[in-house]
DNA sequence: TATTGTTATACTCTATAACTATA
DNA sequence: TATAGTTATAGAGTATAACAATA
C-alpha cells in the first residue's frame, strides 16, 4: 500500500540533512509549527502594542468579567507573580479595571474596559489574518480536523 | 449539520472561565498541547542528563554523521552561538565527537560515537513512551492525520 | 492556617555584537 | 570580503521564595 506520494523521508531537508527520529516525536513537530506562527502574532500584535501574554490576558477578561488574577493564572498556566505588572500595564492604558470586590477585600475584579473590548476584537482579528500565512496551506476540513485533535489533546490538563 | 457533539463551547472551563477567542487561535491550541508534552519529554531526558535541545543536537548529529555547527543551527532553527555549550558537553560526556575537516579548516566535523548513537536510541524510545501519556487519547487515524496536517504546515519554513 | 496580590530574585532561553581563524 | 566557530552579554520568559493583607 503505497501512501499517496507525502513527505519522502522526513522533514527539514534543506541541503541532505534528516532528522527522522526527531521527525516522528510530535512535542518536536509540534513546537515548529508553532514557531512559525508565534512571530507572526507578535509582530501583528506590537501593532497594537500587545505581547501575545498581554493580548491573552485581555482576551480572557474580556470574555470573563469580574476574573481574578488567580483564576487568570489558572487560565493561562502561568504564575501569578508575572501576571502583576501585565495587568499593571494593562490597567494603566485604560484597558481594564481593577475593582475591589467587597466580600473578599484580597481579591480584585478584573474587567475590560470598552476600548479594551475593542483592542481585543480588533487584535484577534489581525492575528486570525497573520495565522492564515500558515493555515493557508490547510484546506477548510484538515483545518477542521487540526482543531479537533488538538481539543482532544488538551482535554487531560489536570490529568 | 448538527456537529457530533464534540466541545460544548471551547477550552479550558475549569470553573466557569471561557477562552472562547483564543480557543479559535491556532497558535494557542498549539502551544498548550506543546506546554502539555514539554514538562513530559524534559523529566524523562534528565535521566540521562539530557535537555530538549540537547537531545535534539545529539538526536540530528546521529542521523548525519559530519554535519557541521552552522549546518545543525540551521536544522534546528537556533543562533549558532547558543550551541557552542551544548556541543562542549556532549563532546565532554563522550557522546560525538569533533573533527578537523582537512578541506576547511574551519569546520568540525560532528559524529555520534556508539556511546552516543545508543544513548540516543534509549532516549528517543522513552520521549516516545512520554509522549503516549498525552498521545494515548488519540487512535491510530488520529494521530497519523495530526503528523499529516502538522507536515504540510511545516512545509513553508523559508516561505 | 490558607489564600490573594505583590515584590524581589534567580534561572533558563534566545538574540546580538564582536572577535579569530580561515576561506 | 565572507563564513565558521567562539565569546560575552543583554533581554525575554518563567519559576521560586517571602511578605502583608485578608479570609
Amino acid at each position: 500500500m503505497p501512501k499517496p506520494d507525502e513527505s519522502p523521508d522526513s522533514g527539514t531537508e534543506k541541503k541532505g540533512i534528516t532528522d527522522s527520529v526527531l521527525f516522528s516525536l510530535i512535542g518536536y513537530r509540534l513546537k515548529r509549527v508553532y514557531m512559525q506562527i508565534q512571530p507572526l502574532a507578535q509582530r501583528v500584535l506590537a501593532e497594537n502594542d500587545l505581547r501575545v501574554v498581554s493580548f491573552s490576558c485581555l482576551s480572557i477578561i474580556t470574555d470573563n468579567p469580574g476574573i481574578v488574577q488567580s483564576e487568570l493564572a489558572d487560565a493561562l498556566q502561568m504564575e501569578r507573580s508575572n501576571l502583576v505588572v501585565i495587568i499593571d500595564e494593562l490597567e494603566e492604558r485604560g484597558l481594564i479595571t481593577r475593582k475591589k470586590i467587597p466580600t473578599d477585600r484580597r481579591r480584585y475584579a478584573l474587567t475590560a474596559t470598552l476600548r479594551g473590548r475593542h483592542l481585543r476584537d480588533r487584535a484577534a482579528a489581525k492575528v486570525r489574518t497573520a495565522e492564515d500565512e500558515v493555515l493557508g496551506w490547510l484546506d477548510e476540513d484538515d483545518r477542521d480536523r487540526l482543531l479537533t485533535i488538538l481539543g482532544r489533546l488538551e482535554r487531560r490538563t489536570a490529568r
